[in-house]
DNA sequence: TAAAAATACTCCATAGGTATTTTAT
DNA sequence: ATAAAATACCTATGGAGTATTTTTA
């Protein structure tokens, strides 16, 4: 009755020689490690360790035993990343980068209507940033990228569209524009404005938009990571135009307002055009129809 | 939870395709295979055979499985022949050939104290022909030979005395002499007589007797092993001048008388004299000791 | 429909844990 | 005397078997 597990046991016993520590690393109790290495010396038909209550050690049969085990593990866990490698391959595999924000509300929905149609393939959902998002989609290190629109989209990547977030004023509790229902443009003359370093596209769109009415914000604050927005719009005393989904950065101190005059941003799902990986196309003709 | 034992199954139903025969041939049944294969692709995170109730057949990834399997159980077994062999060097090895006739009440006795002294030591009883018995011996097959007196001794050979068998007369129990309490050599006067091959030292020791008395059997017939004894003394009419141990053949038909003048036969222990193996000298010398 | 694998369910063996003893320094 | 491994004993888990269902050729 030999398992896998024992084999470890023992490769960890041969290196400490102390069966107490071997048997807290190998979440067992020193008692069964005892029974255990009782059992291998019984199967090989050896005594593997020499111990007295002092001293523990290997007899040579031990050695030999030792490094038989080292190299037979080594070979299992190969097998197991081989096999796991060969499986993914043929069932299908989808990495998907996805800004963590949405990846609640929005990703795992799709995720899911996705793994009822195809229960085989093999999904990742990598939560990140949106510009390293998009830069992994570029570097092939993901198949999809699920954002709103990003500003250039090269020509080898496809992008469609799967739904809207509604765009609203974020500002912690103690702004002014907090007493007010909802916000209007010209409420954010002579403020401060704050936006997400990624957003670049859509701060300019909202600058210009802004321009436009002659509105002028007091300052433009570009902030790093979506962890940074709670602080920085505290500290700032500022306002953000973002998605909605931002709220499940969930400070207590930041409020939401929408906006008087409501929009919406385009969520995409984007993919590399020429994607040899079926499971991608699956994934886009799944959500074309599903348009329809 | 994976046992050694769910690889060799793997590998067997590997090369089968038959979960009921692979069952049967591991020894469980085929729900039980059923569960560790599904056990199997679960640690290996791959689907490892595609079966229907007709077809059952490899996957990429079980293929994989499969030779790494091989190769690991490969290894396994080398390990515990070394490690077994290792072991047995070191605690001593003794490899006794003993004439199936004595080993039960003669050789199984003698080891039993040698155990008693050296519980470690590997010992093999080997029970044989006594001509194979002796040859093993100098072949070097084994390490202790046990025998009554052999003719030649070579002079590598050492022996002791141990102790000594009452020498009867058997007989099938139609024969004229059952009805005799005990058998004087005159009765065999014209009698068949017949030896076991291998103690032709003894036949001629006992024609030599019979010869000074001027006794004359009338057949001198050869039976090259001991399983033959019973039926070719019954078919002869014969007698043969044995070992009381013969008895042990357990041919009911077959009977034995005791000598009026009784004689018995030196039991005796032969080893090599030069002999490197320290089993051998403390076996010896137990029994040296022993006598004391 | 028939043969073979999967599943359901029950029960028992065994493996693991706790408490204790043994042993060597 | 103390620290570490072995042993004793009990309990609970998990693995094996039986019976049944599902599946496909």
């Amino acid at each position: 009755m030999i398992k896998i597990s024992y084999l470890r046991e023992f490769v960890l016993l041969a290196e400490t020689l102390n069966f107490s520590k071997t048997a807290e690393k190998s979440y067992i109790t020193q008692p069964a490690l005892s029974r255990h290495l009782a059992l291998l010396e019984d199967e090989m038909g050896a005594t593997l360790m020499e111990r007295t209550t002092r001293k523990v050690s290997l007899t040579p049969a031990g050695k030999t035993v030792y490094e038989a085990f080292r190299y037979m593990l080594e070979i299992y866990s190969q097998t197991q990343e081989k096999a796991h490698e060969l499986s993914a391959q043929s069932r299908g595999r989808l990495v998907v980068n996805s800004p963590y924000y949405w990846t609640g509300d929005f990703t795992e929905p799709l995720i899911r209507l996705f793994q009822a149609q195809y229960p085989e393939c093999e999904i990742t959902i990598q939560s990140c940033q949106p510009i390293d998002g998009f830069d992994g989609l570029k570097k092939g290190l993901c198949d999809i990228f699920i954002s709103m629109e990003m500003p250039e989209v090269s020509p080898i990547m496809n992008k469609i569209a799967i739904s809207r977030e509604e765009v609203r004023a974020f500002m912690p509790d103690t702004h002014l524009l907090c007493k007010k229902e909802c916000v209007d443009y010209t409420d954010l003359n002579g403020q401060k404005y704050l936006y997400l370093k990624g957003f670049e596209y859509w701060k300019d769109r909202i600058l210009q938009e802004l321009l436009a009415e002659q509105i002028y914000p007091s300052a433009i604050i570009p902030c790093d990571q979506v962890e940074e927005l709670g602080m920085r719009l505290q500290r700032e005393n500022a306002v953000a135009l973002l998605p909605y989904c931002i709220r499940h950065m969930n400070r207590s101190y930041i409020v939401s307002r929408p906006l008087k005059k409501p929009f919406w941003v385009e969520m995409y799902v984007y993919y590399e055009q020429n994607t040899k990986n079926p499971a991608v196309s699956a994934f886009v003709d799944l959500f074309c129809t599903e348009k329809e």
